[in-house]
RNA sequence: GCGGAAGUAGCUCAGUUGGUAGAGCAUCAGCCUUCCAAGCUGAGGGUCGCGAGUUCGAACCUCGUUUUCCGCUCCA
């Protein structure tokens, strides 16, 4: 057997996978009938099952592994004082520019802060000239006082910044505009000051909540579910009687507005959230990350999809709220990608939180006897990047012996939508009888298709193309013997078994709790 | 959001200088079949992405629009 990789580029293989994922209904762009909607898609029957098994991994080892993490499902409206703290109404709008020329896009701000960092560097390089001109006689204090180099720049840095920071604080993205022109800001590629309009990129949703206009408030659908949790914290907390360190879990949609959302269902507007965030004792965050880092790494690389597949990238650049940061990046058609985000969000949000809601928010630790608002440690993974993962790492198209080929989802057993197939080999001698008793009894324990259309090669084929790791096959001999042929999904290899230990024999590969033993 | 390319049946595509829309596979029904797809017979399925314009007549020419892909840009 050897993959279809000499034939195919990434990029092929990804357009392929794609295409396989609406033919045997994992995920359909949303709206077709309508011509669809931009970077929105639906999972369909088999995409469903596939998610939710992905979602059963992750809960469960979250909540039943750790006493001390629990659930939670809130809301994806929220109060909108909650994105003010959180600092999403700030941080998450960028004001955009584009250069008419070079048709460039840049951010408005970015730009400026570049220029006033150009400044800089020439006051700092006119110092510097100082330095070596005096020796040791030079007085940098008096020498930045008193250079009409130094003082020219520096009033143009002063005038510049004052404006830039007024313009910020009213949000006058007209003023940034000004200011770009004003200093003969250019583009760095086209060199000219041809710019357009700055526009501002709000990346929450919004809504109105309340039903009369004037008495309506603008509301935001939720751009993380990290939030969610935050505002419950206390609730949790006192009525689970939870003692640092624990830990709060949920799954949901979230949603953004990208300017681009591209390459499938890895980037899209509305998407699906796992999150956990872990309640600890300020000091001790850098263990606590430490400890995350490795038991979600061990969590994705016991799937056994390879761990060549997955590494970690620390961000050198920290977002406002953190003070350490990592992804576990995947090996996705298009290259490591990020995942699933791990953080240590410090205090930030609680504390803000308490700032803007005016309520304590403290935990009383009885070991130190004083209280203090809790660090956070974040995991958080995309469940829709995890589909993609898993999909995009088990499709094969297979080479046989013979000349045939073959397309296989080889999906972690656990997590395939199908577990095994029912199939009478012919549909008449009461074959298709005894294939519905069977299927009768497995049912109720697994998720089982029944097929009795085509030739039993051909559907062999579909069940590999839909991933289901057994097909059970009923022949003329299983009205004797009571056995059935049970055949592999990876090796193609059939066995014969009796009816009788179908059921165990399935629930061995299949059983997600198998998984989970390997992570306690 | 900018630039480029594309959009004909569920899928892959053909369709001549503008003249009544096709194939293969798939689907469905029936027949035949003792274990790794593509046996036989028949049937269904398309406002040619959508909307205008030019024309006696548009899948084909023009404009607009939308979606997808590629590049840029952005990304908590």
């Amino acid at each position: 057997m050897c993959i279809f990789a000499p034939i195919m580029t990434q990029d092929e293989l990804f357009k392929v996978l794609v295409a396989h994922c609406k033919e045997y209904g994992f995920i359909f762009p949303s709206s077709e009938i309508y011509d669809g909607l931009a970077a929105v898609y639906d999972y369909g029957q088999m995409g469903v099952e596939l998610k939710n098994n992905i979602k059963q991994y992750w809960w469960n080892a979250m909540t039943r592994l750790n006493e001390n993490i629990v659930g939670i499902d809130s809301c994806i409206f929220m109060h909108p004082r909650i994105w003010e703290a959180s600092g999403h109404v700030g941080a998450f709008n960028d004001p955009l520019i584009d250069n008419k020329d070079s048709k460039k896009r840049y951010r408005a701000d970015v730009l400026i802060e570049d220029y006033l960092g150009k400044i800089e560097e020439k006051i700092n390089k006119e110092v510097e000239k100082g330095r070596r001109k005096f020796g040791d006689s030079f007085n940098e204090e008096q020498f930045r006082a008193t250079n009409p180099n130094v003082l020219r720049e520096k009033a143009k840095y002063d005038e510049v910044h004052n404006r830039f920071v007024k313009a910020e604080q009213e949000s006058n993205f007209q003023e940034y505009r000004q200011i770009i022109i004003d200093c003969g800001i250019v583009c760095p590629i086209s060199g000219t000051c041809n710019w357009t309009d700055v526009r501002q990129f709000n990346l929450m949703f919004s809504t109105s909540m309340g039903s009369t206009a004037d008495g309506s408030n603008t509301i935001y659908l939720r751009p993380e579910t990290a939030q969610g949790i935050f505002v419950n914290y206390l609730n949790v907390q006192k009525t689970g009687r939870m003692k640092i360190p624990f830990g709060i879990a949920q799954i949901g949609k979230a949603f953004r507005n990208e300017i681009v959302a591209r390459q499938f269902i890895f980037r899209m507007r509305e998407f699906e959230q796992m999150e956990m965030q872990f309640f600890i004792k300020p000091g001790t965050e850098l263990d606590w990350f430490a400890k995350w880092k490795e038991q979600r790494m061990k969590w994705h690389v016991n799937l056994g999809m390879g761990a060549e597949n997955y590494r970690f990238h620390d961000h050198e650049k920290l977002a406002h709220y953190a003070n350490a940061a990592t992804d576990i990046e995947f090996q996705f058609p298009f290259g490591f990608k990020e995942l699933e985000g791990i953080h240590s969000r410090t205090n930030f949000d609680l504390g803000n939180h308490q700032k803007f809601s005016g309520k304590k928010i403290e935990y009383f630790d009885p070991e130190e006897n004083k209280a203090y608002t809790p660090y956070v440690i974040e995991t958080s993974i995309g469940v829709d990047r995890m589909v993609l993962a898993v999909l995009s790492n088990s499709f094969k198209e297979e080479q046989l012996e013979g000349g045939d080929t073959r397309v296989v989802l080889s999906i972690p057993a656990p997590l395939a939508p199908v577990k095994a197939a029912v199939l009478p080999l012919v549909k008449k001698d009461g074959l298709p009888e005894k294939a519905q008793e069977i299927m009768k009894d497995l049912k109720y324990c697994f998720n089982c298709q029944y097929e009795e259309k085509d030739s039993i090669g051909k559907r062999y084929r579909r069940q590999d193309a839909i991933g289901t790791p057994f097909c059970i096959t009923v022949d003329h001999e299983t009205l004797n013997d009571n056995c059935v042929t049970v055949r592999d999904r990876d090796t193609m290899q059939q066995q014969r078994v009796p009816i009788a230990s179908l059921r165990q024999m399935i629930q061995d590969k299949v059983d997600m709790n198998n998984l989970l033993k390997n992570l306690d």
